[in-house]
DNA sequence: TTTGATTGTTAGTAGAGTTTACTAACTTGC
DNA sequence: GCAAGTTAGTAAACTCTACTAACAATCAAA
């Protein structure tokens, strides 16, 4: 009789995930994330420890330990020897000898360079790729092999790679333009996760820089970090996160005019632009002018300064705008210690009102030639274990 | 025999919540958030049509209403009238009608001002006081009564007040300096939670007035709104959130010097600054000083073309780092509109390079009289529904 | 040796969201 | 007017997450 009844049909909602609601798994993989972090910034520690640190409790603290020790994320490292009463803690720490990460950096000159790195930035090994005039696909395809070199390398599980990149990548890591490279709508990251199999992130080369810095160095949640090399490019942290900007083109300050006083016309077409006074080639060319001076090393002195002036000036509305604590400068260290970089920081005092007893702190970047590697290692870090 | 067995201790564990450890409650919120802003933005629907925005199940969405319902956050409308097959839907919606904010305004010359407003940032009724030269706590109780004015005025349940001040707040309501009314840490949002019982949000006036533009007005999620009074303030919004800066001081951009080519004394003590040139009494100082002159319109016009021209100098930086998609001014329109918002556009146009086709767009923003206002309640709608 | 402290585990429970299966109520086509 | 198909909303049972309660293991100190 009833045998007609109607077939259930069952819901099939829930298949794309559009919107953002939060499911109780979600909360889990924040508070895996946040045992990971953790134990990455403080080091080994007990179940015990760790709950009265999070404001979990031992037993879902134990729970989520035990998840970790079987995807590999951490190890135990035995009894801890401190001498109190109780029963002697296990130690648990991330795994850092067992997982290691790709970076790579292709905003240097003429080289492509990638490393093999730990989970403390570390650099393990490395392997290069020299270019002469390649571009294009030339370069992709030089990018990839290096990669699988790379990931070759590897003495331990991989986690992911992380790439900086010259020019102005999107949010799916889709380099838009590099001019460098004539690169235009390159999907770089679906590339190298397609020949590598690995979960790749790509940013532009200064952001990946910040990333370090904010990582490694000063760690400051308001701050800019300055690249200047062939171009001038930059990355900021604003309240604790990258500024992607509109069109992903935040940091894109190489072009902006500086000052009410003309200058050099540019490659760009424009007058006055920051490359015109700060990257590499302008300041090299600008010296060695200098040098042919009757006074050199005072000419040399004076370029020098008048770039760091030029910066500043570009520099202060938007520290002002941001109230920045952190400035820092990513370059050759010959030519950005010394003058430069104080008169930068004095010009940046003079032109901000600053009563308040905590200025913006202006210094050098540590490590200036693997802060890209080691930034877009933390770029895999902080995706895949949401650690750093 | 075993009556002397120990008592057990409660691990009184989580008792602080330091950490961010996210409880499945937290989730719970945060999809409450989502029901009440999905409705708050594209307005009444059914659970069903809720259930397919937000990609959870018609059963958990009809028991977050249930919540909701029961809260008062929501309420049924009755059946849809939409023709088509199948049982007719329950609209629900956010409850309109029975749900307000108070506003406050303290960033006007000589006058503080407070107003009822409904969730869609409508102005139901206001209430002022006038100021002649109080200061410190004397202003300070006139806010305090100012706020109980206003929630006498109420006609609904009040879920909170939203304030915007002159002067530099922290993250937890206090007016660290605001000079205009000689205040220093003043805990202004203790202060009037104490007295009224609401919850409150306080913060700088610019900053609240970015909040009403990106609610209300364009709604792009990198932007910038400069507000122009008697001082010259910033709000920024990057990557969707207020930037606040690492001394809360973030917007600050009056006194950044502008240009290399000096200008005014500012009462700071430097000169260029920005106020010197953008703020209200130093541009009506200088058209009164154009009208008298030989060519009265030629040389107004030059006035507003080169103010506008300097606040682009300004934000040119600010808009290339951030990679900005709106900048929006705020203030008398009578000033603003005209020579020199174009100046800035054009202005801001020249000193960065914008290859892309997406320029960023200036504009004026639409009632400059109460963006305070409704600023300041957009924040309340956003702290306690997790709405705008 | 006893007592107390501390770590980590097991057992059971409450909350959140899902799947499954149902009722209610409407339109369409004959 | 009636069956067929469609959509909305709900109830029950299950899964996952984190919690409380209770306990075993282990060591220091009294």
């Amino acid at each position: 009789m009833e045998a007609l009844r109607d077939r259930q049909r069952t819901d099939r909602q829930r298949t794309d995930r559009t919107g953002a609601a939060t499911l109780p798994s979600d909360g889990r993989a924040h508070n895996l994330s946040l045992v990971r972090q953790t134990l990455h910034s403080a080091g080994a520690m007990s179940r015990a420890e760790l709950s009265r640190t999070l404001g979990l409790t031992r037993v879902t603290v134990s729970d989520l330990v035990s998840d970790l020790l079987e995807r590999g994320h951490v190890v135990e490292l035995g009894q801890s020897d401190e001498v109190r009463p109780g029963k002697p803690a296990i130690l648990v720490d991330i795994n850092r000898q067992g997982l290691q990460v790709i970076g790579m950096d292709l905003a240097e000159n003429s080289v492509l360079r990638a490393a093999v790195l730990d989970l403390d930035g570390n650099i393990l090994d490395r392997v290069e790729r020299s270019l002469s005039e390649e571009t294009g696909l030339d370069v992709v395809n030089q990018v990839l092999e290096l990669a699988s070199e790379a990931v070759g390398r590897a003495t331990a599980t991989l986690l992911g790679i992380g790439v900086g990149t010259p020019g102005i990548v999107n949010a799916d890591g889709v380099v838009t333009t590099a001019p460098n490279f004539e690169w235009k709508d390159i999907p770089l990251r679906d590339l190298l996760q397609e020949r590598t199999g690995l979960p790749t992130l790509v940013s532009n080369d200064a952001d990946a820089a910040v990333h370090a810095d904010h990582t490694f160095g000063g760690g400051s949640d308001d701050m800019v970090l300055v690249k200047i090399g062939r171009g001038v490019g930059s990355g900021l942290i604003v309240g604790g996160r990258r500024a992607r900007g509109a069109h992903s083109a935040a940091g894109e300050i190489g072009h902006v005019t500086v000052g009410t006083d003309g200058g050099t016309m540019c490659k760009c077409g424009k007058t006055g632009c920051l490359e015109t006074w700060m990257s590499v080639p302008s300041l090299e060319l600008a010296l060695a002018e200098a040098a042919a001076s009757s006074e050199p090393e005072a000419a040399a002195d004076v370029v020098l300064r008048e770039a760091g002036e030029r910066l500043a000036i570009a520099l202060a509305p938007v520290v002002g705008a941001l109230d920045l604590a952190e400035v820092v400068l990513s370059g050759p260290r010959e030519l950005l210690e010394g003058p430069l970089l104080n008169a930068v920081q004095q010009t940046l005092l003079e032109r901000l009102l600053h009563q308040d007893p905590s200025p913006v702190s202006v210094r050098l970047a540590a490590d200036a030639q693997d802060i890209v590697l080691r930034g877009a290692a933390v770029m895999v870090l902080w995706n895949q274990l949401g650690v750093a």
